[in-house]
DNA sequence: CAAACTATTCAGC
DNA sequence: GCTGAATAGTTTG
């Protein structure tokens, strides 16, 4: 556990239910800039990746990068948030 | 401490 | 659209 993956954990946690934002962004957020792939790096051996909303976080291209669980399993995911966000947005 | 690896991104063709 | 090279940090020996 390093100031850099606490940093690239909050720019996550930071996420949006629902949304979505690429590496080069959490990477932004970190403070470095051109640290995609270590930020890649870091969520695939994170520590609680139950706790870290890493299957937010995809590809610049839009692209699902990767995931500890399977793509498969983050698109899924995305799509369940997609749901309940939906639902929460139709309040009452 | 150094080498290798990585869920990426950008440039060139 | 695809291939090749570069960047930055983590992990392992």
């Amino acid at each position: 556990m390093t100031e850099f993956a606490i940093k690239v954990y909050r720019a996550v946690l930071s996420i949006p239910l629902g949304s979505t934002r690429s590496y080069k962004w959490v990477a932004l957020k970190a403070g470095r800039p051109g640290a995609t792939r270590a930020v890649g790096s870091i969520l695939n051996k994170n520590p609680y990746p139950l706790i870290i909303p890493c299957h937010r976080v995809i590809k610049n291209n839009k692209e699902i990068g990767g995931f500890a669980f399977g793509t498969k399993t983050k698109k899924a995911l995305l799509d369940s948030e997609r749901e309940v966000l939906k639902c929460l947005k139709n309040k009452k």
